[in-house]
DNA sequence: CCTTGACCCTGCCGTAGCGTCAACGTTTCT
DNA sequence: AGAAACGTTGACGCTACGGCAGGGTCAAGG
């Protein structure tokens, strides 16, 4: 047998083949005078017996290695093995699948933010607060902050998260208070540092800030909060930072 | 913000953000003087927007596309896409799984067949074998082709396969035919071709081969059938031939 | 001043399982 | 005799990065 007629007898390619040549996973048969590769029965039974291990999932590598021990006892260690992998696998493909539906959900209804698809919790918030990030600048660059902090949070400590974002977001009244943050501070995008409203914005933005807010905390992330004041116009980055200054200084409400 | 900094804010790894660069997802920063890379807040915000959608399990390509375009109709496009992939993906881990699990059952009652797993019909076939395989070498090649066919037979086509074969192995008295043959042939390993005993021989596996077997398209397939025969010694070689001819010649019982 | 440690840079190799050329020789059909 | 269909080796491509080599940069401490 050549090797087209050896892979059409088992249903491989020949490059699989000779693939399996390579990695010595195969013999490789006699040659005939002319180079030609020349397959007896026995290969026909090794490639077969090859096929239907990577069938079951095993890779090429724990193929070798049944094939090499001689004896079936291994065979089952890898097999079990396999099926935990596979398990995994499979409950990862699950999860995956019920967030996709979720998603697909929301965009059923037009709910998906524009930002890109954020994680349930998140999304909520975003539909409490209305069209506020279509009509505000400010109110647009909260958002996008509050996805990356929503992005960068592992799920198990969202619900903290947003245990501490929600009463700001959706008290009685909160709408108000973010409309009139928003606005003082779009207000100051092109203003001087030394702007009066810098002080009254800097003390409604603190008073508006989470009481839970680990504010020592965020003034210690240089990076991140340079980083963000520094995507902010100078009076507004101002504000911001006074407003933390007074928070973690005391907090007085 | 360099780097690292932006890799620990969002949680991925500094190698994953030059990676994003190099194939433009990421839009490269402004360099410093030293030639280190310096992030702002944008770069942090698309950073984790990538994120989101890889941990969807869109592939980095499709993340650009969607990126790409700026709305989110193709988001959707893709989601759906992808849900209908995953679902593929999760039918054939269950399958696999199913197939692992009655292997492993197999295993555990010491039934697993030394030529490593086959299907679950043959594996049944097998069964009533019993021993066979082990007293004569002439049945354990028997099973080896048996194992051969059954591989390279595409599951729909196997219950056919097994209906053919049936009869001649389990049928009554079906046993000892199969042992009369196996030890005529067996007989034959140091014989020469014109030994008596090979047209008896061949008498005998003629009847016993199953009615319906195509004949005259294994005769065709010279290279499995000459790779075959190349197995056996010469008159148990002959035996086959003999056998095969006759059988596609007429049939005569 | 020098060292140490923690960063940063570019660039290349490796991963699993083959698919797909390339460039060439052999067999087979017409 | 020419073309189609086969065979040979060798090398690159694909995913989403990890890891390493071989360097440069920067702050703090002896």
């Amino acid at each position: 047998m050549r090797i087209g007629e050896l892979a059409a007898t088992v249903g491989v390619t020949t490059r699989a083949i000779r693939h399996y040549h390579h990695l010595g996973l195969l013999p490789e048969p006699e040659r005939l005078g002319n180079g030609y590769r020349e397959y007896g029965l026995r290969h026909a039974v090794e490639l077969a017996r090859i096929r239907r291990l990577t069938e079951l999932g095993l890779g090429l590598g724990e193929v070798r290695d049944v094939l090499a021990e001689d004896a079936g006892r291994d065979l089952v260690e890898v097999l079990a093995e396999l099926d935990a992998d596979l398990a995994r696998q499979e409950a990862a493909i699950h999860g995956r699948r019920a967030r996709l539906r979720e998603l697909l959900a929301e965009a059923e209804q037009g709910r998906l933010p524009a930002e890109g698809p954020v994680s349930p919790e998140l999304a909520a918030l975003f539909g409490e607060l209305g069209d506020l990030g279509r009509t505000s600048p400010t109110a647009a660059k909260d958002r996008e902050m509050l996805t990356l902090i929503d992005t960068s949070t592992p799920p198990e400590l969202r619900g903290q998260l947003m245990a501490t974002l929600l009463p700001t977001m959706t008290g009685p009244g909160a709408l108000d208070a973010a409309r009139d943050v928003y606005a003082r501070l779009d207000a100051l995008a092109d203003a001087a540092p030394d702007d009066p409203r810098v002080a009254e914005a800097a003390q409604a933005v603190m008073a508006w800030l989470p009481p839970e807010l680990p504010t020592a905390e965020v003034e210690e992330n240089n990076a991140l909060l340079d980083a963000i004041l520094g995507d902010f116009s100078p009076a507004q980055a101002e504000v911001v930072r006074l407003a933390l200054r007074m928070a973690s200084e005391g907090g007085a409400r």
